[in-house]
DNA sequence: CGCCAGGCCTGCACGC
DNA sequence: TGCGTGCAGGCCTGGC
């Protein structure tokens, strides 16, 4: 589930259930995610306040004052919150027991997550210290993206998806982004000129900032309950919808691969 | 059964 | 030589 939108939906459902509060202990129910999570973490964690929730990229930075505990939900992980009476599941490996009786708890079946703690400053961390611009703040736009990408001959699917060129851009919106922009998504990234950088840049920044909006109406549901996404709209323009007619000029949607990844395009509209 | 899935780090090969 | 870059592999489980 997890792109940039659900994570910042996720960063602002928590906020007023944990930021400023006392953390009474945490579980650690399994250590095997992406990395190893840390052994002593429940004895840190214990006594700490959460001073505020950042993010960066993908990446939610619960800052603690002595140490910000770093959490990503890789593929399939879910924050949210229970009360104390709920029972973790199969796949629930971390709870966070705040003082006031909720619980914000990491469900992640793929294990493709990760838990890291920091002393210090979190942006030095090794995983986020080379990210590249957040795509929604004002250091990213189209020069950014042109300056930074005159030696790239990858397609430019796959160089948006480079989280040290801009920050927590997966597939999914690689493939919005492109379409919105009429960028082909094979076309090389160095071969890309300014004006149309800074087209892309502002789909980019206007497609993360509908998501987020949207994504917003259904964060009641999304954080306070069951963690289902319910009827969370996906009005996706090409993202699986390979066959399906193009919104802007009807001609069936293409399909190809990238990397390991599926690419969906209009070869009309994308040039 | 095989294949696919919203991420992203690592290691290797290559070219300048 | 030392880089920046491109690409494949791998971590896991679940659904079709």
């Amino acid at each position: 589930m997890p792109e940039l939108p659900e994570v910042e939906t996720t960063r602002r459902g928590l906020l007023p259930h944990v930021e400023g509060k006392l953390i009474k202990a945490a579980v650690v129910r399994s250590r095997a995610l992406r990395l190893p999570v840390p052994r002593n973490l429940a004895r840190t964690l214990a006594g700490s306040t959460v001073r505020n929730i950042g993010r960066r990229g993908k990446y939610l930075l619960f800052d603690c004052g002595h140490g910000t505990l770093i959490i990503h939900l890789g593929m399939s992980g879910r924050l949210w919150l229970v009360n104390a009476t709920v029972q973790p599941q199969r796949h629930d490996h971390f709870d966070l027991v705040m003082a006031s009786g909720k619980i914000m708890r990491l469900r992640d079946p793929r294990r493709f997550g990760l838990i890291v703690w920091q002393r210090g400053d979190a942006l030095a961390h090794p995983l986020l210290r080379d990210i590249g611009p957040e795509p929604l703040e004002a250091d990213f736009d189209g020069a950014w993206l042109y300056r930074n990408t005159r030696k790239r001959s990858g397609a430019i699917k796959n160089v948006l998806m480079d989280s040290h060129l801009v920050a927590g851009i997966g597939n999914i919106y690689a493939n919005e982004t492109l379409f919105s922009a009429g960028i082909h998504p094979g076309t090389q990234a160095q071969r890309i000129g300014l004006a149309r950088y800074q087209v892309l840049a502002d789909e980019i920044r206007a497609t993360l900032t509908r998501a987020i909006a949207a994504g917003g109406s259904s964060l009641r549901d999304y954080v306070g309950s069951d963690g289902q996404a319910g009827n969370f709209q996906k009005n996706f323009k090409v993202y699986d919808r390979a066959g399906a007619a193009c919104f802007r000029c009807a001609a069936p949607l293409r399909m190809l691969r990238q990397g390991q990844r599926s690419t969906f395009y209009c070869a009309r509209c994308q040039k």
